[in-house]
RNA sequence: GGGCGCUUAGCUCAGUUGGUAGAGCGUCAGCCUUACAAGCUGAAUGUCGUAGGUUCGAUCCCUGCAGCGCCCACCA
C-alpha cells in the first residue's frame, strides 16, 4: 500500500495540527481499530470507564484513556486481537440537571412538562451533544473500536440492567422497603451512603444544649444536638442504662417543648455517658441511629420535612413551611424565649454532603429498593483472596477488602426520571408487586389496575453491569464467549466501590467470572500546588488546550467561570507564563508528558508548563531526527554493506536492550519505565551518538559503510518508531510512513519488512545484540571525546582547534579498541592527531580516566595551576573512595559476613582505585 | 478513632534481590557544528524529613515522631 502524507519535511519543527487529523483518518479507513471475533488471534480486551455521556474530558480521562491505549496498542501489535469498547454512560442525576436547566431557561417548569416530555428531551439533548466526548478521545488518538460503541441506555443494555434486577430479586437479593436514606434535597432523590462525602473535621456549626421538662413537673433532662429543628420529630429521650446520673428518669414521660408530645425517657447502649449530656434525643425518621433505636424500642416515625426540607404538616403549624435552616433558627429562638436553652457552643459538626450537588443531606424516611450485598461482597472478597482479581498497584487490594467487608446494604432506586425505570409493579387495590423483565401479562391486559414503580435505577446499577452487557448478555453472543471476562480495567480509585467492586460483584452473580484479571490504578490528577482539579477550583486544565493551544482568554475562562479565593494568584500565573496564550503540543506530546509523569504514587501534580518542558521537545526531536535519518537514506548507495564495526554494534544492541526495556515495562503496566527508555535510547544514544557518527560516515566513508551506516539508520529509526508508537501513535505512524519504503530496501532479503500501517506493524523483540564487550569498548571512545570536549571547554579552547591527543592504554583491550575506533574518535573530537603509546608525553595534559590516560597537548592553553587544582580534586575524590573501602575491607566482620562476591568486587575496586591514585600522583610529581 | 500515600538537587520527580545517589526543568560557561538555538557541548548543586533499631553495611527493611495529602467511620 501506498501512503501518502501532505506535511512538509523542510519544516523546522513538528506541526502535530497538520498530522493527527490524517493519521487518525488512516487507521479509521483501515479498520485497524475493530476487532474480528472470527480471527484465530487470541483476545485481549478492556472496557472503557464509560465518561458520563454530559462530560468534557478532563486530565484524568487523558490519563486513564492514554493508560488503555498504549495497552491496547501494544497488545495489537504484539499480535492479539485487540477490543477495546467505548461508551458512555447515561449518568442520570446529571444529565437530567442539564436539560433541566435548558428548560428552565426556556421558561419551563419541568415537573410540570412532564416525565414522558422531559426523557424525550433529554434523548434528544443526548442525541445532539452525546457524542462529544467520544470525539474528544479520538483528538488524543485513543484506538477504540467505535463500531461497537455503547450506552448504559442502548435497548440490549437496558435488557440487561432489568434481567439482572429480576434475577437478584427473585434470589432475594434484591428488597424493597421503609428505611432511612441519604435525601438530596436539591435533586430531591435518594443517594447511595457512597455518594455522600464528608468532610474531614467537620464543618463549622453549633452544639446547642436544651432543657426537655418531665411531664410530672418533678424535673428536666438536658440534652445536645447540633441540629435544632429535628426535635420537632423527636419520640423518644435515650440515655445509656449503666449511666448512674440518669436511672430514676428511664421510663418517665417528657413533655416534648414547643410540640406538647409526651415522649418516653429510654434506656439504649448506644449512648456515649461520656458525650454531651449524656442523654439523646431521639428523631427515628431523621438520623439512621435514632432510626435503629427507634427499630429497637418500638419507636413512632414522625417525618416532619418535605422531599425539598422545607417542614411539613406533622410540625406545629407556625414552623410548616420553613426551610430546615430558617426552622432552626425559630426553634432555638423560641426554646431561648422559654428559658431553656442552657449553652450554645461553636465547634465543628459532621455534615454529610451530595457528591454532585454538594448540597447538605438529609435523612429521610422512605420507600426504597436495595441490593443486598453480604451475599454478593462475600464472593467479590472470595475472588480477591484466590487472586482472580488483581490490583496495580497492590495496595489497592486492601482498600478493595476493607470496603467489601463492611458495606452495607446499597439503595438503588432514584427518585428521578432519566434512568432505568425500575421493573417492578404494584397492583393499586391488592398491593401487590411483579417484577419482570418486560411488562407482565397481567398489567398489559388491565394496565388500569397495576402501577408501575416511579423510581429509576441508580446509574451505577447499569454500570455494574458494563463490562458484558456491552458484549450483548443477557443474549448468548459470540462476543460475550469470546470477550468476557475482559483482561484489564483502567480507572482511578475514586470509583473502586463504585464501580468495580460492583462490576465483580455482579460479574460474579450473572457468569461466575470476575470481569477482568487486572485493575489498573491511575493517579488522582492534581494541579501543580497539589489541589485536586476541579470546576469549583477553577484550576483544571482541558487536555484539547494543550492539544490545539489556547488564547490567554481560554486559559483563564475557568478561573473567570469559578472565581475561587485565589483567583487573582491564578490568573498572575497565567498571565505571567502564557501572556500570548499557550501553543498546542499535540496528543502524542500530552500522552507522553502523563505517561512519564505517572508513577504509583496516589497523587499526580500537573502543570501546563510540563507539557511544554517534556512531551513538545520529544515530539520536535523525533521529527527532526526522522527528517535526518531520511535525507541520509535518499544518498545510500547501491552496493552491499560491510561488517558492523563498534558503532553499529553498539547502538543495535541499545535498540535491543531498549526494546527489553520497554516490553517488560509494558507488561508490568509500569509506562513511566517505558518513557524513560525510550528518551534515553533516542535522544542520548541514537540522536547525540549515532546520528551524529552517521553524518561523518555518510561525508567520507566507503560506499560499503555508507551502506552499513544506512542499514543500521534505518533499522534504528524503524525499531524505535515501533516501540514509541503505543505512547505517541501520531508522530510515529506519521514518520513510519516516510521510512517504510526505504525499510523494504534496506532490510536484508528474508526478514519481515513490517506493515505498511504501523499500527499493525509487528511489536518488535529484543535480538540480545546487547553485549558487555561492546558496550566497554564504546564507553572507551565516548569518555575519550567527553575528556577531550571538557578539556577543551574548560582550557578555553574554541571546539573549533584541533589538538593532539596521546592515549595511554591500561589494557590490551583499551588498546585495541581505541585503534579500532581511531578515525572515529579523532573526527567526534576534533583531533589533530591521536596515537597510542605507553608512557605519557611531557608538557601533555594528563587526565586519568579508568582504563586510560588520556594526554593532550594544550600548548600555550595550559594552565599549571589549574592543571593541578584539577588533579588535586581528583586525588581528594579517589582518597575518599580508597578510605571507604580500606576501612571496608578492614572490617574484619565485613570480610567473613558479607557474600564473597561482594568482598571480591570491593577488592577490585580497592585496586582500581589505588592504581588510579598512583596515575594521579604522578601526573601531580610531573606538574610540580 | 482507623487506614493509605508522600517527604531525595532551587523546582518536578526517578531510584528493589541493602553495597557512599540519578533525570528533566532551572542556573552558569562556551558554541548559529547544514535535523533540531524549541538545539549542541560542558559545569555546579544533596546531613536522601527526624530519632532509634536490625545489619559488616540502610535512601532502601522495622519502630516511634513530625509535616503534607487522601480515604473510611462518625459523638447525638
Amino acid at each position: 500500500m501506498k501512503r501518502t502524507s501532505n506535511i512538509d519535511l523542510a519544516e523546522k519543527h513538528y506541526d502535530p495540527s497538520k498530522v493527527e487529523a490524517s493519521v487518525y483518518k488512516l487507521w479509521e479507513e483501515h479498520d485497524v481499530f475493530v476487532a474480528d471475533n472470527t480471527s484465530k488471534k487470541k483476545p485481549f480486551t478492556i472496557v472503557i470507564p464509560p465518561p458520563n455521556v454530559t462530560g468534557r474530558l478532563h486530565m484524568g480521562h487523558a490519563l486513564n484513556n492514554t493508560m488503555q491505549d498504549v495497552l491496547i496498542r501494544f497488545k495489537r501489535m504484539e499480535g492479539y486481537d485487540a477490543l477495546w469498547i467505548p461508551g458512555t454512560d447515561h449518568a442520570g442525576i446529571a444529565t437530567q440537571n442539564v436539560v433541566k436547566k435548558h428548560l428552565e431557561a426556556e421558561g419551563i417548569n419541568y415537573r410540570e412538562y412532564g416525565r414522558e416530555n422531559v426523557i424525550e428531551r433529554i434523548w434528544q439533548w443526548k442525541q445532539k451533544y452525546g457524542d462529544h466526548i467520544l470525539n474528544q478521545l479520538r483528538r488524543l488518538g485513543c484506538s477504540c473500536d467505535w463500531s461497537r460503541t455503547r450506552f448504559t441506555m442502548d435497548d440490549n443494555l437496558s435488557l440487561a440492567v432489568r434481567t439482572c434486577f429480576k434475577k437478584l430479586y427473585d434470589q432475594g437479593l434484591i428488597y424493597r422497603g421503609k428505611y432511612i436514606v441519604n435525601w438530596c434535597p436539591v435533586d430531591q432523590t435518594a443517594l447511595s451512603d457512597d455518594e455522600i462525602d464528608t468532610k474531614d473535621g467537620g464543618e463549622p456549626g453549633h452544639f446547642w444544649y436544651f432543657k426537655y421538662p418531665l411531664k410530672d413537673g418533678s424535673g428536666h433532662i438536658e440534652i445536645a444536638t447540633t441540629r435544632p429543628e429535628t426535635m420537632l420529630g423527636d419520640t423518644a429521650v435515650a440515655v445509656n442504662p449503666k449511666d448512674a446520673r440518669y436511672k430514676d428518669f428511664i421510663g418517665k414521660l417528657i413533655t416534648l417543648p414547643l410540640v406538647g408530645r409526651d415522649i418516653p425517657v429510654i434506656a439504649d447502649d448506644y449512648v456515649d455517658p461520656e458525650f454531651g449530656t449524656g442523654c439523646v434525643k431521639i428523631t427515628p425518621a431523621h438520623d439512621p441511629n435514632d432510626f435503629q433505636i427507634g427499630l429497637r424500642h418500638d419507636l413512632a416515625q414522625i417525618n416532619i420535612m418535605h422531599e425539598d426540607a422545607t417542614m411539613n404538616e406533622n410540625v406545629p403549624e407556625k414552623f410548616q413551611g420553613m426551610d430546615r435552616y430558617v426552622c432552626r433558627k425559630a426553634v432555638v429562638n423560641d426554646l431561648t424565649e422559654l428559658g431553656l436553652v442552657t449553652k450554645i457552643e461553636e465547634r465543628n459538626v459532621p455534615v454529610g454532603r451530595s457528591y454532585r450537588s454538594k448540597a447538605v443531606i438529609e435523612y429521610r424516611l422512605s420507600d426504597q429498593w436495595f441490593v443486598k450485598m453480604q451475599p454478593l461482597a462475600e464472593k467479590a472478597l472470595q475472588a480477591s483472596q484466590a487472586g482472580d482479581l488483581k490490583f496495580v498497584p497492590e495496595r489497592w487490594d486492601n482498600y478493595y477488602r476493607t470496603w467489601l467487608n463492611k458495606t452495607r446494604d446499597w439503595c438503588i432506586s432514584r427518585q428521578i426520571w432519566w434512568g432505568h425505570r425500575i421493573p417492578a409493579w404494584y397492583n393499586k387495590e391488592t398491593g401487590e408487586v411483579l417484577v419482570e423483565i418486560e411488562t407482565p401479562k397481567q398489567v398489559e391486559e388491565n394496565p388500569d389496575a397495576w402501577q408501575q414503580d416511579e423510581d429509576v435505577l441508580d446509574t451505577w446499577f447499569s454500570s455494574a453491569l458494563w463490562p458484558y452487557s456491552t458484549l450483548g448478555w443477557p443474549n448468548d453472543t459470540k462476543d460475550v464467549s469470546r470477550y468476557y471476562p475482559t483482561d484489564v480495567l483502567v480507572t482511578g480509585k475514586d470509583i473502586i466501590f463504585f464501580w468495580i467492586a460492583r462490576m465483580v460483584m455482579t460479574g460474579l452473580f450473572n457468569l461466575e467470572k470476575v470481569p477482568f484479571h487486572t485493575v489498573l490504578i491511575n493517579s488522582i490528577i492534581c494541579d501543580e500546588d497539589g489541589e485536586t482539579m476541579s470546576k469549583s477550583k477553577g484550576n483544571g486544565i482541558d487536555p484539547l488546550h494543550i492539544i490545539d493551544g489556547a488564547s490567554l482568554e481560554d486559559l483563564e475562562e475557568p478561573v473567570q467561570e469559578a472565581q475561587p479565593s485565589n483567583k487573582d494568584a491564578l490568573l498572575k500565573r497565567l498571565r505571567t507564563r502564557f501572556p500570548e496564550g499557550f501553543k498546542g503540543v499535540g496528543a502524542d506530546a500530552l500522552r507522553y508528558t502523563m505517561l512519564t509523569s505517572a508513577t504509583d504514587a496516589q497523587q499526580l501534580n500537573i502543570s501546563l508548563k510540563k507539557f511544554d518542558e517534556i512531551g513538545r521537545p520529544l515530539a520536535d526531536k523525533i521529527w527532526n531526527a526522522s527528517k535526518l535519518v531520511l535525507g541520509l537514506l535518499e544518498q545510500c548507495p547501491e552496493s552491499s554493506a560491510k561488517p558492523a564495526d563498534i558503532e553499529e554494534q553498539w547502538i543495535l544492541g541499545r535498540l535491543d536492550s531498549t526494546t527489553s526495556k520497554v516490553r517488560e515495562a509494558f507488561d508490568t503496566y509500569s509506562f513511566h519505565h517505558a518513557t524513560e527508555a525510550l528518551y534515553h535510547f533516542f535522544w542520548d544514544d541514537l540522536c547525540d551518538w549515532y546520528l551524529e557518527i552517521a553524518k561523518l560516515h555518510m561525508r567520507n566513508g566507503s560506499d560499503a559503510k555508507k551502506r552499513l551506516v544506512c542499514e543500521t539508520l534505518v533499522e534504528a529509526l524503524a525499531g524505535f518508531l515501533k516501540l514509541v508508537h503505543p505512547i505517541m501513535p501520531f508522530i510515529s505512524e506519521e514518520m513510519w510512513g516516510h521510512v517504510h519504503p526505504h525499510i523494504e530496501k534496506l532490510t536484508p532479503a528474508g526478514s519481515p519488512t513490517g506493515e505498511s500501517i504501523l499500527a499493525l506493524a509487528q511489536f518488535p523483540s529484543s535480538k540480545q545484540r546487547s553485549d558487555r564487550a561492546t558496550e566497554e569498548s564504546f564507553a572507551v571512545i565516548q569518555d575519550i571525546v567527553r575528556t577531550t570536549r571538557n578539556m577543551r571547554a574548560n582550557g578555553g579552547i574554541s571546539p573549533k582547534v584541533a589538538i593532539e591527543v596521546v592515549a595511554v592504554p591500561n589494557d590490551e583491550a583499551t588498546k585495541k579498541a581505541i585503534l579500532a575506533a581511531h578515525d572515529l574518535i579523532s573526527s567526534l573530537a576534533n583531533l589533530q592527531s591521536l596515537s597510542v603509546t605507553e608512557h605519557a608525553p611531557e608538557k601533555f595534559s594528563v587526565v586519568v580516566l579508568p582504563s586510560l590516560r588520556l594526554c593532550l597537548n594544550m600548548a600555550e592553553h595550559i594552565d599549571v595551576d589549574a592543571e593541578i587544582a584539577r588533579n588535586k580534586k581528583a586525588l581528594e575524590r579517589i582518597d575518599g573512595v580508597i578510605t571507604a573501602l580500606t576501612k571496608k575491607l578492614g572490617n574484619e566482620t565485613f570480610v567473613s559476613k558479607a557474600p564473597a562476591d561482594v568482598v571480591e568486587k570491593e577488592r577490585e575496586k580497592l585496586s582500581e582505585a589505588t592504581s588510579q591514585r598512583e596515575k594521579i600522583l604522578g601526573t601531580l610529581g610531573e606538574l610540580g
